[in-house]
RNA sequence: GUGGAUGUAGUUCAAUCGGCAGAGCACCGGAUUGUGGUUCCGGGCGUUGAGGGUUCGAGUCCCUUCAUCCACCCCA
């Protein structure tokens, strides 16, 4: 008989929907600092527009996506991440043809099927950006700065930066197929999630967890040794740029993103308090995807965040980002009389900007002072028979306790 | 999808061997309707997450289910 909210998603209440304000408002401006602009798109999309840019073989695509028909029997995703909306809207649109670059970002809630954990939800929310048109290592190092920014922002500390590259579409091949070469005589030892991904996704051979498994991992060939001369520049450069900018980072050649559109640069924001899911952002360069998706042929580099896992980290390092709710202004009115000037007092009050409150159910004066009190309001105004007779009206200091008592008129003006 | 832990008042938690479901905080009201914070008094029948079973009797034991947390997995 009870709704329950479905699993996997949660209500933002007050007062937490004050840090979700915040934290939004943070990545507005920083954002806005790199010239990037919103863009927003559709929750849901063509399902096929997933499964092409994401990899058929991905976890996302084969078994964390919410789809659904329509009543015309179309096939549907709910959006369970944010670059291929992105890149549609790009190549739909033609902005490429508006601008050499476009510098865009987003926010807005993703969706995945998946076992519910701190941190880890099926509705969650992301903010990210994409930078479209440039395969310049210094648009790497831009993108990497923005969310650098935005985290410093906010004043989290402990936020780790790790980059890796996996090689243009050319210089993956060779290294699949150089991994392939390595496990092959070891095929029948690994476990069977390995014998699948040396299949599918020979990379993901080297973050498996199985201890068996994990250690042919130690003389596995390295992505490095397989990136082609461009690929290896560009590398070189990002890292340079990241110094110039004052960046710290440290190289993590184990570093595989999940979707298979990523070219060359990945990068990960790790924070190490989280538990399980540590990992606050990622990103990396996607050269091939638009191409793939139909457009022109076109370089591009993005990242992802979760506010989630931001919202934790900043509570984990203490860092008080909203404060509660308080009226600047309570009115205590005593009398009939008073009740009609009171109105007129909180339409002033409300003109001039500031929060005022008045509680008609607190009947005696006493129950209002402590409703004032209680509010946390830094000023009272007190409204009795006296003040009516004499057209005054009493202001007092809450923490203080002082009181100063002024012409009804000179309300407009008072300095609060 | 796999394994483990946990579900009691708004909230944090008690409840001995299976024997009357309780406390702190919060909240509401009151202590002479012109002065708040402290204090004092009063206010709790709550599907013990839900459903079933065992028993004279179940918050407690058993089964099922749902949810949360943790790990795997996955990822931001």
């Amino acid at each position: 008989m009870n709704y329950k909210i479905p699993r996997g998603t949660f209500d933002i209440l007050p007062p937490q929907s004050a840090k979700w304000q915040y934290v939004k408002q943070s990545f507005h401006k920083v954002a806005s600092n790199y010239g990037f602009e919103e863009i927003s798109t559709p929750i849901f999309e063509m399902a096929e527009l997933f499964e092409r840019s994401s990899g058929e073989s991905s976890d996302v695509v084969q078994k964390e996506m919410y789809r659904f028909q329509d009543q015309k029997g179309r096939s549907f995703a709910l959006r369970p991440e944010g670059t291929a909306p992105v890149v549609r809207s790009y190549i739909e649109n033609h902005l490429g043809m508006q601008a050499a670059h476009s510098r865009l970002y987003y926010m807005g809630p993703m969706f995945r099927y998946d076992r519910p954990q701190a941190g880890r939800y099926r509705q969650f929310y992301q903010y990210g950006v994409e930078f479209i048109g440039s395969n310049h290592p210094f648009y790497d190092a831009e993108v990497i700065a923005l969310e650098m920014d935005f985290l410093s922002e906010l004043g989290l500390k402990k936020a780790r930066l790790e980059i890796n590259s996996v090689g243009c579409s050319t210089c993956a091949l060779d290294y699949d197929k150089a991994l392939r070469e390595y496990y092959k005589p070891h095929l029948s030892e690994l476990c069977t999630d390995c014998k699948t991904r040396y299949e599918l996704r020979p990379r993901r051979l080297l973050d498996c967890k199985v201890p068996s498994c994990k250690a042919f991992r130690t003389d596995a060939p390295s992505q490095f040794d397989y990136l082609d001369a461009p690929c290896r520049e560009h590398f070189d450069q990002l890292c340079g740029y990241l110094e110039l900018m004052q960046i710290e980072y440290t190289i993590n050649p184990q570093i595989v993103r999940g979707l298979d559109y990523y070219t060359n640069t990945a990068f990960e924001i790790i924070y190490d308090d989280l538990g399980a899911q540590n990992s606050l952002a990622g990103g990396g360069r996607y050269n091939a995807l638009i191409a793939q998706l139909g457009g022109k042929d076109t370089p591009a580099i993005g990242f992802a965040g979760g506010f989630e896992r931001l919202l934790l980290a900043l509570e984990k390092e203490g860092i008080e980002i909203a404060k509660p709710l308080k009226p600047d202004i309570y009115l205590v009115l005593m009398g009939e009389i008073a009740q009609t000037t009171g109105m007129e007092i909180l339409r002033i009050l409300r003109k001039r900007g500031l929060y005022a409150e008045y509680n008609p159910e607190k009947t005696s004066f006493k129950a209002q002072m402590k409703a004032a009190d209680a509010s946390g309001a830094r000023y009272a105004i007190l409204l009795g028979e006296d003040e009516i007779k004499e057209n005054s009206l009493l202001i007092k200091d809450l923490s203080s306790g002082n009181q100063n008592k002024i012409a009804g008129k000179a309300l407009a003006e008072y300095p609060f």
